[in-house]
DNA sequence: CATGAATGAGCCTTCATTCAT
DNA sequence: AATGAATGAAGGCTCATTCAT
């Protein structure tokens, strides 16, 4: 009987080292050698999980979004409308280490995406996932009356996820200025233009 | 007597086709070797004016951001107040292949900014220049009146400029969907909030 | 499981082949891809086992000095006092290839050692052991009433070693004229001041 | 009328800094650029009055030669016998900062000549014409009476010859241990040697 | 005379990858 | 399944040298 081992488990445990690495010292500097050091593994052990670097590349890559994904999940359960965009956005701003991580990981990658098409596209699908969620929660607070049924809901869709982008690209690249705090009181400020009275009449 | 060169413009001439370069193949392919086929100069060319790569790279991003500016600067010309910071984001979106590839090259070195400390500042030199742009025009607008001159800059200009970034952003990462036509309407929400009557009474 | 080498192995083999060509075409010449060319390993293969050029160079120099006393040792079996310390300048003259090649080497590093702290040192350390040698068996020769018990050794010993190296060294630029037979014609001549009755008085 | 220029001195100028650096920082340091930086002059220039390195190296290690000889002459005006050969140790022994630039030099090449002719010509000539001298010396001696006409002179002044460069060669290699006074006490045991009664039988 | 612009060979090193075991 | 031995491409960089001016 041949050892069983849990190729999954493995290849999971593998990419969150990755991940780590990413964020700590960057795309250029994670290599093979140095994975397979700062893992335990053996070169040889890495490789035999994944074919190639690029496919470690992009496994980890996805696996970071998923986990965002994940989380956001979790800190959803049971809210919808504004108060679940609240926390959609609370849970995508690098206000801790690990969100944090998660968009060093993504701004290592954007550089390769705007070259790579393939690269694009994983990054540009969870773009599109996050914008999609934005519209469900800005729905339901149309139904339920949070938000004025006659406005349309994808310019200030765009509008809540530039500002999430936004903050969060600034966030990391001045990350002693745009702290926790500002962070959260500029999620504030997103929520507030939904609630203000949009017209005067 | 040798030959007298202008050793600025050489350096601008590499510095630009190393821009391309980078918008084009990114970081990871732009080795010195590369731009050497590619603009046809010898290797030693090259390294007679720049004494490493770091500094080849590191002009590179300050001649992107410099022309940046410039352009901005040039299209300004005379404007002010609101008119100003409109034509401030429409200079700033990538909605030519210049202003693209400008994000492209940004995009690349974000992700080292976010790992390296030296990087980093230089990237938030250049987002922070903006959002001092911004508060400039928000100023000017409360002069002259557009602008209610109670209400607070800080917010709405960061909101101005992470809308900016975060359109950009992913206007590089879903090129066919945020065409040029969506950021010029985005631009105009962007101001429409200003001008926007802020209260009833 | 990869197939298991003997590293220590290994490195000595590479260890050699660099020796040899450090004798034959100087250390300039002996460059990591010439070694590979001369001896059919690939440039990684030699990187495999020795981190850095460096550390290669240091470890041949030291092999050679390893491999000189071991030489000298096993030709001493036995002896003491004024028998050894013939036999241990015979074995240290350039006179065979072998001890040519180990006084090129040698020499090939004076020259850095000249402005190197760490090559001094271990020059420094060779020279240091033959002195100590010297005056080992000129003790036992007094010992053994060979040499006179009331003489001063260091002074004699220091001329021993002198002559020795003086000679290995002219040895190795005029091969020419300081022949086989000249030197071993030296080493007597250095022999018969220590036999010479030291005064008649 | 062209600019006159004293092709001879400036070629000894460059030597004389060539020389400074060999010994300060080696030859493999010793590059041109680094010669232009610190002799001010250009690149251009250096090969103008040297047609290459390597004319400009055996142009530098022939002027120290040159050098040490006249040094050596000039100290010994009028001398003749045991009192000039012991000033001639003197003269050569590496006790003044100028003499040892002189050996580290001279030791920077024996690598060099160890594998090639002409370095190893220049060396030997050097070599030999101390051996001539030193013969000269040890024959005004025996004229003189100074030393017994019926000894061999050939072997002493070879015995002279290889303590002057064993020692030379070793206290270059431990400076902290052979020290000037120890040097100087060498030169007088070595001259004890001739002055010795070589019988009392 | 003298400069320095320009070249390209060659250096050490790092790396992803293959493959026998 | 897992290892690590071995490879060779490619990288940044230094250098001696040539040559137009």
């Amino acid at each position: 009987m041949p050892k069983i081992v849990d190729h999954d488990e493995r290849r999971e445990k593998i990419v969150e080292i990755v991940a780590e690495m990413l964020a700590t010292i960057g795309v250029e500097r994670t290599t093979i050698r140095e994975i397979a050091r700062q893992s335990g593994y053996s070169r040889g052990f890495i490789e035999h999980y994944f074919k190639n670097k690029e496919e470690l590349t992009i496994n980890t890559i996805r696996w970071v979004n998923e986990r965002s994904l994940s989380r956001v999940d979790e800190a959803l359960c049971g809210l919808s409308g504004l108060a679940a965009l609240q926390t959609f956005g609370e849970q995508m701003l690098p206000v801790t280490h690990e969100i944090r991580n998660e968009w060093k990981i993504r701004m290592q990658f954007w550089g390769v995406a705007a070259v790579s098409h393939e690269h694009r596209r994983e990054q540009a699908r969870r773009s599109d996932a996050a914008e999609k969620s934005i519209i469900d929660y800005l729905e339901q607070a149309q139904q339920a009356g949070e938000v004025e049924k006659t406005i349309e809901l994808l310019p200030i869709a765009h509008s809540f996820l530039h500002r999430l982008y936004g903050l969060a690209c600034n966030a990391t690249l001045r990350p002693g200025y745009f702290t926790r705090h500002r962070q959260m009181l500029a999620v504030q400020e997103m929520m507030a233009e939904f609630a203000r009275p949009r017209s005067a009449d």
